[in-house]
DNA sequence: GAATCGTGATGAATCGTTTCTGGGATCACG
DNA sequence: CGTGATCCCAGAAACGATTCATCACGATTC
């Protein structure tokens, strides 16, 4: 399988007897051409293979018809799925999505920034990780176009497609309630991060609305991984069964996963002895026993929006408004009323 | 935020007083330079934060220190796992990762052609998919490194990491068999995929060592999705209980999930009533309950060893053996033996 | 018949790098 | 003091595309 050179413009020329201009002119219409000579060209594109050699039209045209996608972890499915929707966004206009999931044993943050620097991408979205580091965000930035997703930072005014959060947080809190649950504990998210804040706050909204001050809940903050989830139910758990609580209200599905997985080992039945809801309604959560009660996110139109707000960004300079997406609760087996009932 | 030119060579040479050629030179070390001037540039870099332009020297050096990936859905966590070893591998070696989804509504194939030619990648790393259309995949290899993933295409000789599919599935319907089932059925992946090819050959490999005729066996075939994995399972396990099957090998967790879906649908317990196993070993199949048993496939080493290979094949012009990777049963709780004993 | 205009084609400059070529210092040595 | 040899460095030619300025040539118009 020997590889030749491949064919440049002036090779087309030539086969075609026209100029390097012309060629140019008819391979993106932008100027006038007979169509006898029209036909050459076409026919020499066709013959030769020709195809266009991207660095130096990006080199040419300040632009590299490419963006940027940075996601924390691809097995999150939640992640996975926004970044479907990116791809979708992109694929229909011809742009690239390059990947880039921070490694996190090295630094991430010169590296994105030098990315957006490099003139390789033209704008980047961020989905926000599992962790908190606006830092690189700032950046990034400062650099390059940059739509958030799923997050927002409170100093800058980039623009972000985001979802209501505390609406859906304070309505699958308002249904835990509903059952009965009056000793109930919140495993929330990273608190630096803006959808830990919003469910949070969508949460406490809701316990008030049941007449229970909300201070008065325990709150613990986990990464929005599964085995913190399962650490902090064990810690809120540990207790003698008349004072521990009776629902666990956890701000992803990873974490309710965990949490549930941990009750199962040390044999606390979901939902009888301990209900639970999550967060995000990942494809999964339908599939476990009992069914994840959860708050569903439109991830793949999330990140669809996202890339077209990134689009809109680079071609009018400005992004259309972006508008709050729903989050719909779906009620599945995993609430059932407190044992006791209400305490 | 207004965003000022960025700084090119030449704007770099002159604030350290010094040519572009010499910029060059202390930038990619490539030539002698005296230390005094070596620092003036490096100050000039760092006080104008200038970062080359990689269009530019792609252009120039005829490479793109990039690669393309594609893969068939990203919501697939085995697809995920693959990803993030290919990222990881790109990512330690300072190449970028571009994702291509090959979208079902328009013709993946010129384009991806198209995208490899064009010099905006160096070579692609190919997931092949849940349909099979390798006539892409010449396309891809006529005009650039392709390295195949869990696929082999018998016509080429295409550099690929496998992994021992054959055994895995030989050692997991041993399993099954040894559990006293003998009216078993096969839900297989699409007949054009080697994987299935190579899981179906194992199967009936282990099937004919418990004295069983192979081609007594019932094997329909899937697409590798859950929707097809219910359907099947429904046209199974349609018949009476007396001559049902007592024992369903899938092919892989999602056919395997989309069966135990049908079985909970229809009151079919299992394992108790049927058996099930899958091939992949997901980490969403140890959520399940039953937990799935099923074949765990090295998924993130895959792509990495894939990604590692791909660079050797583009630095030396020859990839190292890649060697067949071990495919290990996971034994967990879907299999049971059947209800009546031996029939 | 000369001036004007529009169409269609071309040459050349340019984008920001890399790298080859050549030439001025500096030094050792006969 | 002249002659190579050694070291650095600057200039300029690529890389493959886009696009501006120019120009030739018929067709209109007065």
């Amino acid at each position: 399988m020997t590889r030749r050179r491949r064919p440049t413009m002036k090779d087309v020329a030539q086969h075609a007897r026209v100029s390097v201009s012309t060629v140019s002119y008819v391979l993106n219409d932008s100027g006038p051409v007979a169509p006898d000579r029209r036909n050459r060209v076409l026919d020499a594109v066709r013959v030769l293979e020709y195809s266009p050699n991207e660095s130096a039209r990006n080199l040419k045209r300040r632009s590299a018809s490419t963006i940027g996608m940075v996601v924390p972890e691809l097995t999150n499915q939640f992640f996975a799925m926004v970044a479907e929707g990116v791809q979708r966004a992109a694929s229909a206009r011809d742009v690239l999505v390059v990947l880039v999931v921070p490694d996190a044993t090295e630094q991430p943050e010169e590296k994105q920034a030098k990315l957006l620097r490099s003139q390789r991408v033209d704008g980047v979205i961020y989905l926000s990780g599992t962790g908190s580091m606006p830092a690189s965000i700032y950046e990034l930035a400062r650099s390059g176009p940059v739509v958030l997703v799923d997050e927002q930072i409170p100093g800058l005014e980039l623009p972000a497609v985001v979802c209501d959060s505390r609406k859906g947080a304070r309505e699958v809190a308002a249904h835990v309630l509903a059952q009965g649950h009056r000793r109930i504990a919140v495993i929330g998210g990273p608190p630096a991060l803006w959808t830990a804040q919003q469910r949070l706050a969508g949460y406490r909204e809701a316990i008030a609305g049941a007449g229970i001050d909300p201070d008065s809940v325990p709150v613990l903050a986990g990464d929005y991984r599964q085995g913190s989830g399962a650490a902090l139910a064990q810690q809120i758990l540990a207790g003698p069964a008349a004072t521990r609580p009776t629902a666990l209200i956890c701000a992803n599905d990873l974490m309710a996963i965990g949490a549930i997985e941990h009750c199962k080992a040390v044999g606390l039945r979901v939902p009888q002895d301990v209900s639970v809801v999550g967060f995000d309604d990942l494809p999964l959560s339908a599939l476990l026993t009992p069914r994840l009660t959860s708050v569903r996110q439109p991830a793949h139109d999330m990140g669809f929006r996202a890339a077209t707000a990134l689009f809109d960004l680079l071609e009018n300079g400005e992004s259309g408004s972006i508008g709050l997406l729903p989050a719909t609760v779906q009620l599945r087996d995993s609430v059932a009323p407190p044992l006791g009932g209400a305490s």
